[in-house]
DNA sequence: ATCTCTGCAAAGGCTTTGCACATAG
DNA sequence: CTATGTGCAAAGCCTTTGCAGAGAT
């Protein structure tokens, strides 16, 4: 039977708190501040644990390490900032994607992430 | 000055060959054949190579090591079969992502990775 | 002959695992 | 009390690097 623990809870306080993807060592360093003696290996457990359940999931960087985030209802894209490294969830999604496969294929998911700049990095000054 | 060898020969003809996104395992597997004692730490940096001069680029797939291909001159994306793990190019781009990014943001790049079953995998029998 | 490239093995990241102890139920 | 969860350290991937020798020019 799965367990209620403070390690658990202050992992998923992370998530819940910073509405956008993190990485596990990101995890780890927020959830330290409630549960000082939490070890990177119980923040893998945890996140492996919370993406099979669903609850969380992957989002991956082309050439780096996945990121994870709690899954909402909805579904979205993500836009990945070139200058800062920081990823943006999207609002919207994309249509008309059936006409990109041919006869045969079954689309059962899509990605899309968008790359450039954001308005910070575009715009320094100020 | 930048040198011709065997080595570098046989990794660009495998990439050349398959006209697919392929990881540093399969380029060694493929390139073995005619460079038999081919190392490992040679693809990769043969990879680097190819992919800093732009001619070849990598393709990843949520929790997995990026795979490379061949850049042609088109621009594309992928379909990846939850089944047989399969990456398959497609033709064509979708339009209208600028109205997923609020204003300020600019695209410079994206990405598209649809996912599902691809004819081979979804019709088995035959 | 020179200077780059290669193979090998070692070293580096990130992630997972083994194990004894801690602790929720 | 018992079985799951945790921290630590070790082990496992994949990728990069150091180095001496091979090979292209």
């Amino acid at each position: 039977m799965e367990r209620r623990t403070a390690q658990r809870e202050s992992i998923q306080q992370v998530f819940a708190r910073f509405n956008r993807p993190l990485s596990p060592q990101e995890v780890l360093k927020e959830a330290r501040r409630r549960t000082p003696r939490l070890g990177l290996a119980t923040v893998y457990r945890a996140i492996r644990a919370l993406e099979s359940e669903g609850r969380l999931h992957a989002v991956t960087i082309s050439g780096q390490s996945p990121r994870y985030e709690w899954c909402d209802a909805s579904h979205h894209h993500y836009f990945h900032c070139a200058a800062c490294d920081q990823v943006f969830k999207l609002e919207g999604c994309a249509d008309n994607l059936d006409r990109l496969v041919p006869k045969g294929f079954k689309i059962e998911g899509h990605e899309i992430m968008l790359s450039g700049k954001c308005p910070a990095c575009r715009n320094p000054r100020r």
